[in-house]
RNA sequence: UACCCGGUAGUGUAAUGGUAGCACAGCAGAUUUUGAUUCUGCUAGUCAAGGUUCGAGCCCUUGCCGGGUAACCA
């Protein structure tokens, strides 16, 4: 068996890192930085930027990958974010030292720079209000016009934006821009804004600051200043890249190359962090670590493993174009690491009574099970057996179709690591519903060996009735229910596309006893049904709280859909 | 519309100008005290047309299709 994270993968990054080592561009160095702004909870997008940026620095000796807040816009951002964003990173297994920066860290340099700009004639002091400017900067086909600012004097300009940094504007009344091109094809290089006035409290300069630097203008100085060699960013910076590399050759410093990659998009579910937020604040999900959610907390609540997240990054690849990964790699990831790693365990989600009328009253025994068929040395635990025992409801069938291979009248099972059972009787209520069976055991099959060599077709799971813990188990499935939530109309919300069944609580679920000792976040594979995770915010030792994780892979369930596509022909 | 970027099996990705490979999905079979796992086999691809070349998925031209940008957000 291969461990899941031996080969490294190669893509056009990689190449190009590989490239500069070669030709010692940066004498070998290779610095890359994770820069989220704290303004939202990390998704498994983030997880692709992670992978990549701390991946790259950890393949490459001394290579070095920073944290950094992108906290130039006080508005939206918040130390709740900054937290979690450091929880997020370091669960997913990465590591960035004491390199943890803030852009915000370098408002002064950032303020220093900008009179540097103005000095040399290439800033200046703006009053068009935004429509006016927005008017002013032109369009697709026409050259945009000078605004009045333009022609001011370096000294106007100075004094202009020292007024701005003392707090003498009102936002809105004036900003810094860039003196570049008005007529440049590429709308961010026609004297894009680098400084604006906002008179509001941030997260933490305080109040020392009234006016905040913009993004373009702050990321790449930032990269310089630690010294970042390869910046690594979505496509849509794309053409931004020229204001990058005009803005650090006009300040003359060290100059990092940015370089893009196509985001992270999967099937049935949605990425932005304007939506992700929408469907919190909506209620639409419990919050932000709700376990359908594409976050890293809710992955982690779910139970997702890192590992199983790394290497779903590992397997995606990095590219420059614009794809939809399917969801069902992802669970591919997650079932691979899981069975490797969790213990099995026996629990029923929808129980049927099941008497065992020939096994003597007050008897208990103690059978052994195998914790990890994968993992000889999880070893092995005694499951409780007695005369009342619950199967799960989907097991019977009393009128089964020919390749139903489970319980059904006079028909003989095995009971996992117990005994062969077969039904002799079927209790149905008022309704016709069938609650109870009425088995017989074959004594000489204890362990679930006959010794005289008969076969049965199936193996259920089972939990003994006195013995059992009851615990609720929440199934989660896709949030929405098409592939592509947000492929609707221009006039069409996304939340229509919403999943109304994308949560399901089982709140009378008997699972073996060895689970009420089962730890806050731990995982276990529930034979034959899938893996599931101890919910680390509602369990208690009195009522305990299971996530499904993910199913395991079901070819009957492909079998019962053929089943019932065949119209029954006599 | 202008500019930028991109198009390889169903999906996601590989291939110094030299045999188009891998994974997932799908299909078929073997093993199985989980209809799981594991194992074996099968299916299926270079957007199109020209050009350069002994040879093009890769280089050039044109077209087609898809995405991005046109915030005092990042």
């Amino acid at each position: 068996m291969s461990t899941p994270e031996e080969k490294t993968p190669t893509d056009f990054i990689r190449t190009i890192i590989q490239e500069d080592n070669n030709t010692g561009k940066h004498d070998g160095r290779v610095h890359t930085r994770f820069p989220p702004e704290p303004n939202g909870y990390l998704h498994i997008g983030h997880a692709k930027s992670i992978c990549l940026n701390f991946g790259v620095a950890n393949e490459n000796p001394g290579g070095l990958c920073n944290l950094r807040f992108d906290d130039t816009n006080p508005e939206k951002e918040d130390v709740e974010y900054v937290e979690s964003i450091k929880e997020d990173v370091k669960w997913l297994g990465f590591d960035w030292d004491d390199r943890e920066y803030f852009a915000s860290d370098y408002f002064d340099q950032l303020y220093e720079f900008a009179v540097a700009l103005i000095k040399k004639g290439k800033a200046y002091a703006c009053d068009l209000p935004a429509d006016k400017m927005r008017e002013y900067r032109g369009t697709a086909t026409e050259p945009g016009k000078p605004s009045p600012g333009r022609s001011r004097s370096v000294e106007e300009n100075l004094d202009l934006f020292e007024r701005m940094k003392n707090g003498d504007f009102q936002e809105g009344e004036y900003v810094l821009r860039s003196k570049i091109d008005l007529a440049s094809p590429n709308f961010h290089m026609r004297d894009p804004v680098i400084y604006r006035v906002r008179h509001v409290h941030h997260h933490r300069t305080g109040d020392k600051w009234c006016i905040y630097p913009m993004y373009d203008y702050t990321h790449c100085i930032s990269d310089s200043i630690e010294q970042i060699t390869h910046s690594i960013c979505t496509l849509e910076f794309e053409d931004h890249r020229p204001l990058y590399d005009w803005i650090l050759d006009e300040l003359e410093v060290f100059h990092p190359q940015q370089i893009e990659f196509a985001r992270l998009n999967m099937t049935y579910t949605v990425m932005s962090k304007r939506k992700l937020l929408e469907l919190v604040q909506g209620n639409y999900v419990s919050g932000w670590d709700d376990p359908r959610m594409p976050t890293i907390c809710g992955m982690r609540r779910r139970g997702v493993t890192p590992e199983s997240l790394r290497e779903f990054c590992k397997t995606i690849g990095v590219t420059k174009f614009n794809s939809m990964t399917d969801k069902v790699v992802l669970e591919n990831c997650m079932r691979d690491h899981l069975n490797q790693v969790a213990p099995r365990v026996m629990g029923v989600l929808n129980p049927l009574r099941v008497v065992i009328e020939n096994y003597p009253e007050e008897s208990t025994e103690e059978l052994e099970a195998i914790n990890n068929p994968n993992d000889e040395s999880a070893g092995t635990r005694k499951v409780p057996f007695s005369k009342v025992i619950y199967i799960e409801k989907e097991d019977f069938m009393e009128e089964p179709p020919k390749k139903f291979f489970r319980l059904s009248p006079g028909r003989e099972v095995r009971l996992r690591y117990a005994y062969f059972v077969t039904c002799v009787d079927v209790i149905k209520d008022d309704s016709g519903e069938v609650i109870e069976l009425r088995c017989t055991y074959d004594p000489d099959t204890k362990g679930g060996n006959a010794p005289d060599g008969r076969k049965v077709k199936a193996t259920i799971h089972w939990v003994s009735e006195p013995h059992a813990v009851d615990a609720e188990v929440r199934l989660y499935d896709h949030l929405f229910k098409t592939r592509d939530p947000e492929d609707l109309p221009d006039d069409v919300d996304y939340k229509t596309n919403l999943n109304p069944d994308s949560l399901q609580v089982l709140t009378n679920c008997k699972l073996e006893p060895c689970l009420r000792d089962a730890e806050v976040g731990s995982r276990f594979q529930f034979e034959r049904l899938g893996y599931f995770c101890v919910d680390h915010k509602d369990s208690t030792r009195e009522k305990p709280v299971f996530n499904r994780t993910v199913t395991l892979r079901d070819s009957w369930a492909k079998v019962e859909k053929q089943i019932q596509n065949q119209p029954k022909k006599k």
